[in-house]
RNA sequence: GCCGAGGUGGCGAAAUCGGAAGACGCGCCAGACUUAGGAUCUGGUUCCGCAAGGAGUAAGGGUUCAAGUCCCUUCCUCGGCACCA
């Protein structure tokens, strides 16, 4: 097969070449090699799972930036950290071993070597060295250590930081007080019960198998959770300096969700206690008509009347049976049952009946609220549904604006106190009132929730907890223990027990007379939770991570006012939330306990865009439009696969992909080869062409190069690859128009190609240096090129001459010419002069350098 | 519904500060070389028009000497969230 040049023999060699060479290795501080007058520069890639489907075209195009950045910086100076692993614990995985028996490191490791050979084939210039595989035994040892230093910590109100266990046992606080404040505990939670499969299942397969007519239900379980919520408030604050993508911070700020109302406690109208609510709206409590608990809030028993206990009984299973999906998704509908019970309005003595109904959530807030169905639209629809009274008390400011569900601020009205108040005037009464009267006070709420932490999975990290059947009591097993190891088993099928299939390693869960293991495993988001932190130090078997290494790949640079940690993280926005919240939580408990020298993992976030099918869609198999990269690197191999995904369009825009594009800068490609090469007789023999001598480059050469240098160092900077490649191929195109090639040009456009086609261009490098010698190294270890501004001025300037803002001459002056004298020469024009039949013009601006505009 | 991103040739896209719209590439057209070309090279290519010229950055309006760029209104596409009181 005749190939316009033979990337199939360069790219495999160099690949091997760095490979032997260890080209991309990096050291630590401490370590032979290791420079430490050069700046430290972190590019992180978010790892993936490694699928059996293998590497997507989506992949590489985060991975190609930032390798080109990579290589930039590295070209540039820097000790740069670039690794590369695999987030291997995974449904898939687990799915196959049910389907197999095989145990599922096996497959994984198929898959793990498939994604490591599909990416090296891509030249991709990782320090392999550093590969960490969230499943190998010496990672799954420090995400359970992580797990125990959560354990062994509380959140201190006063200091609003993660501190030791022990200083709450110092204080003498009693076993139960203390595992009410540990950042991992157990509680009560609605799981997907699956009875027709005997498994639990993600929230995200709840779907795909109620499709397939399995029966899924919610059934509480002991859970371990996470207690993210009480650092919602840092997690918020933190985000602002953050150099990210707005939208990203949008995103994690809603998660979040922070809102401020106040808490107001309403008496039940017959016997003993209350109802808590929470409210964003506290100055409409006068327009409060009824309450509504959540189905599963703890007062419902007690309220329920008699005569309501079978409706209210019968509503409650049928919630029950609802997915959080079905709640919501369906629920556009109210439905809802009257408790009988009534409650009193603490500002008006009105009593009020209490209802339930499932648009309230027992997760947010106090899971009851009170409605004001004058005001809002959820409650206004029940409202309605139900006959229920709704007032006015709030006035909108404009005339004519229908009262009924208008939820913006205005003022108050038929409601006592606050008549004639604005809203946020209103607010701060009610609240004032509230606390003084002792039946509410102001409150901050967040969306938030703890973070469920357990999966009832085998493929995943096991919790270094264990039981004691006699106290019902957790402990943590010694550190020395870890890493605790799932068993082997028979056979990966479901149980039918809730408790996951680690209930059938009988022996493994026996850890003493009276101790047994806990069955739960980790979700998958643990191993991520910390990888950036592992690849700084990842064959450490004292610790996570050493301090020394911490210190210096995720530490601040003194040159920004940066705050540390990672200096670039590329990855999709399917993350945009719960990887990067949990992360960063992590990341905030191991900086408290002083484990980690910086308060956020990563400083700066770029999201790279999708890569649509060639017919627009997003790539799927269902639709027959997925591109396999091995499959383009065969054909065009993968320099053109690389250069391609950055021409596509901007890093961040989602575009589609284009065989008849891959092609284009494949010939590009060649071009530069023929730039260097000539073809022999023989087909696929090359010699260094004779056009290409060590001579001076001509002016207009020495020109295009540093135009080049500026523009393409400009746009790698600001991530701007397309138009950098652009501008390569302009002064390639320049440099193949002359007839002698100058050597020194074409080794500084080689130098500026690397980063980009890293095989080709220390191929023509290395084969230059053998004709002509020159400096020794590869292409990629070449020093970055400067520009030179001085050859880049120019001592002409064209100047657009317009008529009413329209382009009518042009005219060439010296570039310093005064403005005055740039509009005696516009003014004398024919076509002006014409245009201006005799009259002055009654306007004339001059733009130095640029245009002149004559406003006749 | 809410939030976010975006709408520029036949296509992917360029366009520091408001200052020549369409760089670069694909595709297409013509030519050269050639036994041949789906290789390579040269030239052309926003639209209408033979031309002079005119129109043109989703649509409409506004600010300005000058608008793809700033402001207002509307429409469309994509992504995310979705009863959070």
């Amino acid at each position: 097969m005749r190939r316009p040049y033979p990337f199939h023999e360069i790219e495999p060699r160099w690949q091997q070449h760095w490979a032997a060479h260890e080209t991309f290795r990096v050291a630590n501080p401490g370590e032979p090699g290791f420079d430490a007058s050069r700046p430290k520069f972190y590019v992180l890639d978010m790892f993936p799972y490694p699928s059996g489907a293998g590497l997507h075209v989506g992949h590489p195009e985060g991975y190609t930036a930032t390798d080109i950045t990579t290589r930039y910086k590295r070209m540039n100076g820097f000790n740069v950290l670039h690794p590369m692993g695999w987030d291997a614990f995974g449904l898939p995985a687990e799915q196959h071993a049910i389907k197999t028996g095989e145990h599922p490191r096996f497959n994984t490791q198929r898959n793990v070597d498939n994604f490591r050979r599909q990416l090296q084939a891509l030249g991709f210039a990782y320090d392999w060295s550093r590969e960490v595989n969230t499943t190998a035994p010496d990672y799954v040892r420090w995400t359970q250590w992580i797990f125990l230093q959560l354990y062994h910590s509380y959140f201190d109100e006063t200091t609003k930081t993660a501190r030791p266990i022990r200083e709450l046992e110092e204080r003498g606080l009693s076993r139960e007080e203390i595992d009410a404040q540990r950042l991992a505990f157990v509680a009560e939670a609605p799981v997907n019960w699956s009875p027709s499969l005997g498994t639990v299942l993600a929230n995200e397969e709840v779907d795909e198998w109620r499709e397939k007519g399995e029966t899924v239900e919610r059934r509480p379980l002991k859970q371990w959770m996470l207690r993210i919520t009480k650092f919602a408030e840092r997690l918020l604050a933190d985000l602002e300096p953050l150099d990210w993508p707005e939208s990203i911070k949008i995103s994690q700020r809603n998660w979040i969700g922070r809102s401020e109302g106040a808490q107001v406690r309403f008496a039940l109208a017959e016997g003993e206690g209350s109802i808590e609510v929470f409210t964003t709206r506290p100055d409409t409590l006068f327009g409060a008509t009824y309450m509504v608990l959540a189905p599963e809030h703890p007062l419902v028993e007690r309220i329920t009347t008699s005569a309501q206990r079978e409706a209210v009984a019968a509503y409650r299973a049928a919630c029950a049976l609802k997915s959080d999906l079905d709640r919501t998704d369906l629920a556009k509908d109210k439905t809802g049952v009257a408790t009988g019970a009534f409650a009193v309005n603490p500002v008006n003595g009105a009593r009020i009946p209490v209802w339930i109904a499932d648009y309230v959530l027992m997760g947010y807030g106090t899971g009851a609220i009170m409605a004001v169905p004058g005001h809002d639209e959820r409650d206004l629809a029940f409202a309605e549904k139900f006959e229920l009274p709704i007032v006015q008390v709030v006035q909108p400011a404009k005339e004519g604006v229908e009262w009924r569900g208008f939820v913006d601020d205005g003022t108050a009205i038929h409601s006592g106190f606050l008549d004639g108040l604005p809203t946020p005037e209103a607010k701060r009464r009610i609240i004032a009132w509230l606390e003084e009267k002792g039946v509410g006070q102001g409150r901050v709420t967040y969306k938030l929730r703890d973070w469920l932490f357990s999966r009832q999975r085998y493929w995943g990290e096991p919790f270094p907890i264990v039981w004691d059947q006699t106290t019902g009591r957790h402990e943590a097993i010694p550190e020395s223990e870890l890493p605790l190891l799932a068993p082997e088993l028979d056979d990966y099928k479901p149980t039918g027990d809730p408790r996951g299939p680690l209930v059938k390693a009988t022996d493994w869960i026996r850890y003493s007379e009276t101790l047994q293991r806990e069955t739960n495993t980790m979700p998958q988001w643990a191993g991520s939770c910390w990888y950036y932190l592992r690849y700084c130090d990842p064959r450490n078997e004292q610790r996570f991570v050493s301090a020394e290494a911490e210190k210096y790949w995720m530490g601040g640079r003194s040159e920004a006012p940066v705050r540390g940690g990672v200096d670039l993280y590329v990855g999709g926005t399917e993350h945009a939330v719960l990887h990067l919240l949990y992360a960063r939580f992590w990341h905030k408990v191991l900086f408290d306990l002083g484990h980690v020298s910086t308060a956020e993992p990563f400083q700066r976030l770029v999201n790279q865009g999708l890569i649509l099918g060639e017919n627009g869609q997003k790539m799927s198999k269902s639709l027959g439009n997925v591109v396999n990269p091995d499959d383009v690197v065969r054909d065009y191999g993968a320099d053109s696969l690389r250069l391609f995904e950055m021409f596509m369009g901007p890093l961040t825009d989602s575009k589609p992909w284009s065989t008849a594009g891959v092609q284009g800068v494949h010939r590009f490609l060649a071009r530069v080869w023929r730039l260097v090469m000539d073809e022999q007789a023989t087909e696929g023999t090359w010699e260094i062409s004779p056009a290409l001598q060590d001579v001076a480059p001509s002016p207009a050469v020495l020109k295009a190069l540093h135009a080049a240098i500026k523009k393409v160092t400009a746009d790698i900077e600001a991530m701007a690859f397309n138009t950098a490649i652009s501008a390569l191929m302009v002064a390639s195109n320049e440099l193949g128009r002359a007839e002698v090639r100058p050597l020194s040009a074409v080794r500084t456009l080689l130098v500026l190609l690397s980063p980009f086609a890293p095989h080709l261009t220390d191929e023509l490098w290395d084969a230059l240096a053998r004709k002509f010698g020159g400096p020794t190294g590869l292409c990629c270890e070449q020093p970055w090129p400067k520009h030179d501004e001085s050859l880049l001025v120019e001592d002409e300037v064209e100047i657009v001459v317009q008529i009413a803002g329209k382009m009518r001459d042009k005219l060439t002056v010296k570039k310093d010419l005064p403005a005055a004298e740039i509009e005696a020469l516009v003014l004398a024009l024919p076509k002006i002069a014409e245009a201006l039949a005799g009259k002055a013009p009654k306007k004339v601006i001059v733009v130095p350098g640029r245009l002149v505009n004559v406003v006749p």
